[in-house]
DNA sequence: CGTAACCTACCGATCTACAGGTAGGTGGGT
DNA sequence: ACCCACCTACCTGTAGATCGGTAGGTTACG
């Protein structure tokens, strides 16, 4: 079973790239660092991704599975969902903490991963919506429509990741997440 | 005036190294396209911040300045003049990316800035802590404290500058931020 | 006043260290 | 016999940093 073995690697190898820019982020990551986690040569990882940016686009298109997965694009989330979501999150630094620095690193000129997050995010504020008005219908209890609230929820959810990888004692992200719920819902404390 | 000369010289490497950064963050910067665009050689830029690390320091000593003049710091602002802020900030995409490019690369291993943003974090959660209670006291009209809100209204702003960052035409920065505002005063639209 | 000593602001050459990528193998499984 | 999964060797480019200058101005002092 060759072919299984193979596949088995690559999956390695996107692990291991995951956890480099993690680390290093994308540019600062090397094909090296990444070969060497898996016991692999530069040149020997190059035979399975023949560029630099042809992993980092595996690595994101891998995410993406993942994410799609578990019933997310389609049927979409619930809310209650989105919080288990940042719970999990939380138990996993290093996944928040490779996208955070993917994320960061993307704003920048000519980056590889720039048009991936650019369309993601829209497509992310497009869900959140749908969640927002399966939800709430067409007004929050707050007042917004469920696009006006959208990228709140998005940016929330992006900016509390920043805090709490700067400083995870300092943030308590699933707390803080349930706390601009509430205030979504308009419930009291 | 040989001196006045010099500081001036430092001044313009520092606005030149704030572009470079926004385009390619920290990592991906070079000295000598930070020198090219002050008319230096690499090895000139050198002689005025010994290091590129030295010259990081410089611009975020440099940003810190800024922004503690103002008078942010003890007197602190109130939340329509943060309003104006996140304005401010959609006219000037160059600074929002330089800050956003380095935040995103300081969540990495050993990043220079990692402590500066760490710090400055906890310091500008404080500082939201004490807009709010200035405005609203103990309890917001939301329920939440001003310190539980804090790190809710700082991450509101980061996300909504990368999700702006990659596509301004899909986001209305400030117009966002406002309806966070509404949302924390538990006003109706 | 003049000149020697010194300082500031640089530049050219060069070193070291990778980094990504190419070319051309070799060896084991099918 | 063949091909997949690698490896060795190597090339090219680039980045940060050091070294040793040089030109021009400044200061100290006889």
């Amino acid at each position: 079973m060759v072919r299984a073995r193979s596949e088995e690697r690559r999956a390695d190898i996107l692990r291991a790239a995951l956890e480099v820019i993690a680390e290093r982020g994308y540019r600062g990551a090397t094909l090296g660092s990444v070969a060497e986690r898996v016991g692999l040569t530069q040149q020997g990882l190059l035979h399975y991704f023949p560029t630099k940016e042809a992993l980092l686009v595996a690595v994101l298109e891998e995410r993406d599975r993942w994410d799609t997965s578990g019933g997310r694009d389609r049927e979409g989330w619930r809310l209650d969902l989105l919080e288990s979501l940042v719970e999990y999150n939380a138990m996993r630094p290093g996944i928040v903490q490779t996208f955070s620095a993917l994320l960061g690193e993307s704003v920048t000129d000519g980056h590889p991963a720039r048009e991936f997050f650019t369309e993601r995010y829209a497509q992310v504020r497009a869900n959140m919506a749908d969640v927002l008005r399966l939800e709430f219908g067409e007004r929050l209890p707050g007042g917004l429509t469920p696009e006006r609230a959208a990228p709140l929820l998005t940016a929330v959810m992006d900016g509390l990741q920043y805090q709490w990888l700067l400083d995870p004692s300092a943030v308590d992200m699933p707390g803080a997440f349930r706390d601009f719920l509430r205030l979504l819902r308009g419930d009291a404390p």
